[in-house]
DNA sequence: CTTCGGGATATTGTATACAATGGACTATCG
DNA sequence: CGATAGTCCATTGTATACAATATCCCGAAG
């Protein structure tokens, strides 16, 4: 309640859809704070819809990770924790590995164009040194290693793992903007194995990124929970 | 249609997830064939229920890769390919690998009980032979790997991967039953490493065992397609 | 003062009604 | 005979209505 959540709600791909996307980036972005309880009725009017899509969109957030859903007792944003970094970012070494592996051996011209193409994006948005055009540009461009490798099962896997690891890094780059750096430069090494078509240097390339930034994002994380236990 | 599908539907955790469960069977034991279109008011009526938790149920379906649905098009049960086999195991390694890892250094004392009873029940279900009893009760054991990994992200993961795993499991226990013979060998490693607390002997027990099943459950499905392309 | 019980209320779960859209079928025209 | 436009129908998407249940508040008893 009280939360701006102000977006446009046009209808391309069906309205629980477009309703989660909306309501991912008020998650990660921390207009909706962790533990927030969401009442479908409540989102419902606020949008001028019935419950019918609120209730699948609420779905679509819990297999992300996002959203809690306690039988009878509504549902709330998960919390962050921890506990949760270390298990989101062990998931995402093994996932993401195999990805850039598999998009190294697998990639098609139009999927280099596209990397090149978001990584240059990448490099704009960390020049405005804004946290969330950042991630929103980091987060195209993880996609697009992903759509690389042509494993569909892969892909979903991902989609249902990554939003999860956004809220993190979302409160990292805020606390530590320089953390974008260290981003760029991993990113731009894993984009250039896989243009090489090196698996093994690709998968290489994106464990190493993501190790450091599991070290780094987890010590912003203990610091800044320190500084407020409950948020 | 004209698919018995009759099972009893209690309402212990909620009737979508029931339900969910009980196509879930259908669609991996071939009671629902690939290509099937599910419609939404023929399920209801089957069960005399609503179409409202037949959607949800199909929702659940759909992040467990077993029901694909086209905006307005409806829903149909997922086909079968080698190239979707092979994403499903290339995920798999990765994953039950991290789960057996995770699992050797957290697992608790309950933890290998659980363990230990469903690797017997698994001994009991090949001796039987039985290809549905051997997967219900593999399914049973991964499920207790997994949770012994107290990895609450990656047991997400998994449970909306395996589903899709079974699926071709099924068909190559069908044809060549001894494969029952090598799951529980490979299975009863895995437990061993796991009793151990050994990390990486979990790891690579678990991968090794994967990637056998991977090369057998192929070759088994490509002839079992060649023999019939369209099922 | 604390604890237990009962009723009111808020909220989810399910059913039904209505709207909108895509596909199939048919009839008509080239 | 083939192609195409128009209509009908099956099915999904959304809205609303109803049922069931968990939570909260309050009062009474110990």
């Amino acid at each position: 309640m009280g939360t701006p959540l102000a977006f446009n709600l046009s209808l391309p791909e069906g309205l629980p859809q477009e309703l989660a996307r909306g309501l991912e980036e008020a998650i990660v972005f921390r207009d909706l704070t962790p533990g927030e309880r969401l009442v479908e009725e409540d989102i419902a009017s606020r949008f001028d819809i019935s419950r019918s899509p609120v209730r699948e969109a609420f779905r679509i957030l819990e297999t992300r990770g996002l959203v809690l859903r306690e039988a009878r007792r509504g549902s709330r944003v998960a919390d962050l924790s921890r506990r949760d970094l270390d298990e989101v970012y062990a998931c995402r070494i093994e996932l993401e590995g195999l990805a850039a592996a598999q998009a190294a051996r697998a990639r098609s011209p139009a999927d280099l164009d596209s990397l090149d193409e978001r990584l240059e994006a990448l490099t704009v948005a960390r020049d405005r040194a804004s946290p969330r055009d950042f991630l929103r540009a980091s987060m195209a461009l993880s996609r697009a290693v992903h759509e690389a490798s042509h494993n569909r099962t892969l892909i979903r896997l991902l989609s249902t793992l990554e939003p999860q690891a956004m809220r993190y890094r979302y409160v990292a780059y805020v606390r530590a903007e320089s953390l974008m750096d260290a981003s760029l430069e991993g990113n731009g090494a894993v984009a250039e194995s896989i243009h090489t078509g090196d698996c093994e240097a690709a998968s290489a390339a994106t464990t190493r990124m993501i190790r450091n930034a599991w070290a780094v994002v987890g010590r912003v994380f203990d610091e800044s929970d320190a500084a407020e236990p409950a948020a």
